[in-house]
DNA sequence: CTTGGCACTCGGGAACACAGAGTGCTAGAC
DNA sequence: GTCTAGCACTCTGTGTTCCCGAGTGCCAAG
């Protein structure tokens, strides 16, 4: 159905399209990629091309642009991969290097990204998932408050005021802080709900119903932070694209952190790393614009996911690298913290 | 030179153009505020405001639009600022009583003031300047390395990862804690560094190389986040509006804190919650746009700046009225918590 | 000082022609 | 059977012209 000759062809197409943003005709194709064949075969390639659903024409006797089915296959099978040049890879290297916290990581990260890839990058903080408790603090602020601090070993800190339902001396919050590291330390933030379960039970009544409200907020932030925070960055990057379903709802999207999440999509388990490409109709909401992500973290722990979200007509291979190299250079920062 | 009705058309045009945005001519004006004069007066008085700077037509023989100079006199003279619904009042209420930490009371301000206005809304966080520490924490991670985080009295937590030069025991640190709050608790931020300026002299020498290291990070916190971090939204509100500098510069320096800051202006130390207008080309770097903002804080504190930014083509009044009331709101929320 | 009248200007839309790029098709060459 | 060359056809985009109408400035009269 599909021989090299017309695979070709679809390549040099996607390839054309995407530098010079204009529908391609034969025979300014058959010019510049060497085909060694005329531009009238270039037509007949392309009408099969088209009969198939790869490619389109935007109107009668104009050139051809490549479909969201097109650009799938060129994904799929006609690129590679873009590896970073030297220089970039060390510019990488250097601009995360000089973070200072979790926060500072994340933000560098974004940043980098979108001026890698020119796109919109985005970034989900490593979620609380995998983490493990490091310590949790608690500060008496009155005699009916105290701060709530979570530590984890991702160097990611959570605070909430909690307010209690009766006064409690600070010698009793300090028990309760030494008995809440002492059942929490090390352990992963998954299995915190289950090993709380019966800790009042284990404390003097008078100390219960100060416990069981620290105890839920500590729940109630394991839950809530799960994997809510996504930042993004290169907004600026999206004035001169243009996407199909306008750039104001692409600009909403990327204040919804629930609409990002989902564009960001779901680690598979079985291959963590390996990179996602959705190409246009593919994605959920965002149905004009393509997303590139993948998985990343320290160690065998996938944490978090990270990509660029661009218009459909993005140059696959390279932002396909710089998202790769990225997620890479990210994981081993954070695993060597 | 400009008699009332001369200054009652300026008013006129500026409340026409920022309705339809076309611009206004004389007749229409004639009729749709009832001046009871006719067209060719009300020319006349054209042809004087534009002799002095305050409209200017885009073409010969099109409709008047304000210059910035208009706007100016229209914002000082001629407007007043417009309250809140008492619907809106309550929504902000009990939108802003739901959060649960500073993270929280930011983001959703932010996001309130952008839905309130429906332009891009800029929100600084409370600087530590004039927070006193609530608590230091020192958490051993490694023998050689302990996590130190600082809470504010304003809920406000920072930490930071720090190497030491040598391995120390965890009582040493547990000792370091102790000796660190007794000093620092309560005290202004601002204070900080003379409090801790001969701490290390009073420590067993063994400690010393330590707790300079520590202390030397703490410093750098208190001076690194003194006031940079801000926070905007609403960027979807862009879509439609027009720039004169290009949307692309205007999401540009959205994303760059600096320009922000800039834009957010100075709290001026006399009048605080005053609001400040800034109109096109008064603002530095984004001379298209224009920016509302105003001071925030809890008490007489005023910690930080909020604010939005638009098109020159604004509505003031309302405007002014949403950045006023949040600000009251959320310096409400900021004191009681 | 205000008003009505009038000639003038200019932008924007409609109608139109046209060049150019691109196509599909068919007949001939390898 | 596959590729190529030629040719007629179909569009879009652009430039031109024309005209309408909104709006102006100016002037003379109330």
């Amino acid at each position: 159905m599909l021989d090299d000759r017309k695979l070709a062809v679809l390549r040099a197409i996607v390839e054309d399209y995407v530098s010079t943003n204009e529908p391609v005709g034969s025979k300014a194709l058959a010019e510049r990629h060497n085909l060694k064949v005329s531009p009238a075969t270039v037509r007949n390639d392309m009408a099969a091309l088209e009969e198939e659903g790869y490619i389109t024409q935007p109107h009668t006797s104009a050139g051809r642009v490549p479909t969201d089915k097109g650009y799938r296959l060129f994904v799929d099978r006609l690129s590679q991969v873009k590896p970073l040049s030297a220089a970039e890879r060390r510019a990488i290297e250097t601009f995360l290097a000089g973070a200072v916290d979790l926060d500072d990581v994340v933000t560098r990260t974004v940043r980098l990204l979108a001026q890698l890839t020119r796109q919109v990058a985005v970034v989900q903080y490593p979620t609380l998932n995998r983490s493990t408790v490091r310590h949790v603090e608690l500060v008496p602020l009155t005699d009916r408050r105290v701060m709530l601090v979570l530590i984890t070993n991702t160097g990611r800190v959570e605070q909430r005021v909690v307010e209690l339902p009766e006064a409690v001396e600070d010698h009793r919050i300090a028990n309760l802080r030494a008995v809440l590291n002492a059942c929490l330390d090390g352990c992963g933030l998954s299995s915190v709900p289950e090993l709380v379960a019966d800790l009042p039970e284990r404390l003097p009544i008078e100390d219960r119903p100060a416990a069981a409200t620290i105890l839920s907020v500590l729940l109630e932030t394991l839950v809530e932070r799960h994997d809510e925070k996504i930042v993004f960055a290169g907004a600026a990057n999206l004035a001169g694209a243009d996407f199909a379903t306008g750039l104001r709802d692409v600009l909403e999207a990327l204040e919804e952190h629930v609409v990002l999440m989902r564009l960001l999509g779901e680690t598979t388990s079985d291959t963590p790393s390996a990179l996602t490409v959705r190409i246009g109709s593919e994605n959920p909401y965002l149905r004009g614009t393509s997303v590139v992500a993948t998985g990343y973290g320290s160690g065998d722990n996938q944490l978090a996911r990270l990509g660029v979200l661009g218009p459909t007509r993005m140059d696959y291979p390279v932002t396909m690298g710089a998202v790769r190299a990225v997620a890479r250079y990210v994981s081993q920062i954070l695993a060597a913290s």
